[in-house]
DNA sequence: TGTACATCAGTGAACGCGCGTTCACTGATGTAC
DNA sequence: TGTACATCAGTGAACGCGCGTTCACTGATGTAC
């Protein structure tokens, strides 16, 4: 899958290693990610279940594969529709509908990342950078955005989170952002997240309304507005 | 608990009920709902494992009583801190306020009712009763406030969410708020839900800026702007 | 007030089940000369 | 090209564990006369 010329055994291992998550996938969507049993994947390969600790440590280890994967098609997806994009807020409208599309297309893969925690598993060091390089696709955007817009924030509280994200940046990892760009692309990513964690979780199931068109109206308000 | 002439055995009962709900509590905040034990609930309370089921009829008994636990004190809870203001703005802003402190609180409880479904597990129709119950606290206010507001929706997005609230409102279970009204108290919900929910899911720790600010800023701007 | 009876909380044994993980092994695949 | 050896994927038995739920029971608590 990324190294050019590999032996057989390492392609074979590859191959199986993909197996094995492919349907760790499918039971982390129907029985919760709390609930991968190593066994169970086994059976469904018709291997036996020591077999699997040939190509993961153990459950955590297989858990922790899912997370960075789920991580990096995110990223990649986020870096993607900026790719395809030549303004800034083209870009962010773009972003914004493949973070839609990405998580309506696999939701409990969303739900992995973003929902609630596993209990007692704890993420990878590396899932925090790969996030974060999501963070800086929003960024690149609203730092573009702001350098045209003059208007300050809208109303204290703004003005005050800006004055404190100017001394506690450190998310940013270095990236330039002013701190009215910080603030955006915070609020950008907690109001899409407010409208697709709820809709792929299915608490908007039985309200009657198309998701869709609230999500829109969200995201041309924050691309628009503070 | 409710009924004010009860037998000795009746109250016993009620209390035995809340001791097996508050060991329940204790094992999904450290567990996860998915691993809800009642052996180990039991095991806690010194008794055997058979005893619950004179309790609850089963473990999804158990859950649902939790579940419904949670909708009714988070909805009691919006509820007086709406009454305890006298505008539509400061009732808005208390039921945030009141919203992210009952979240705080008690993560794994918000997370239960708003978070990633119990694998397996449905919630009863009376949980949709009360979560309706808590969105007409916020059609309340909102209906108030957009009636001294004669501004029309800022942008078509928005204004084609409002055509189709117009028609798609049975979630409003009969409430006569104006679509402007179920635009913005819907829009409320979900932003609030945004911040609140990345914060008590743990996806802030680490990035090292205050969400008190963050949620300040988005309540104001949600209270005063659709 | 005292006795006979009904109710019901809680027990311990048992059911069948599945889990993660280890271990010593077999047999096929690849490597070196 | 053929043989000797090393690697390593996968097996089956075993470990100790915990789960939800049922069942027939005992013994205490409450009720009716």
């Amino acid at each position: 899958m990324d190294e050019a010329a590999r032996s057989p055994r390492e392609r074979y291992r590859a191959q199986v290693r993909d197996e094995i998550k492919a349907h760790a996938w499918t039971q982390v969507a129907s029985t919760g990610a709390s609930a991968l049993s190593l066994n169970a994947i086994a059976r469904q390969m018709g291997i036996s279940g020591p077999a699997l600790y040939r190509y993961f440590r153990n459950r955590d280890d297989l858990i922790t594969a899912l997370v960075l994967d789920a991580y990096h098609d995110l990223a990649d997806t986020c870096r993607a529709a900026a790719a395809s994009e030549h303004t800034a807020t083209a870009r962010l409208t773009a972003v914004a509908a493949a973070l839609r599309g990405w998580a309506l297309a696999a939701p409990h893969r969303y739900l992995l990342i973003y929902g609630t925690p596993v209990p007692g598993y704890a993420a990878p060091p590396e899932a925090t950078t790969v996030a974060a390089s999501i963070m800086s696709v929003l960024l690149d955007a609203f730092t573009e955005a702001v350098g045209d817009d003059p208007s300050g924030p809208a109303g204290e509280p703004a003005a005050a989170l800006d004055r404190h994200l100017a001394t506690h940046r450190q998310w940013a990892d270095g990236h330039p952002a002013p701190s009215a760009a910080l603030r955006r692309a915070l609020t950008f990513w907690t109001r899409l997240h407010g409208v697709v964690s709820l809709e792929v979780a299915g608490h908007f199931t039985g309200m009657s309304f198309d998701p869709a068109l609230l999500y829109a109206a969200e995201v041309h308000a924050a691309v628009d507005t503070a």
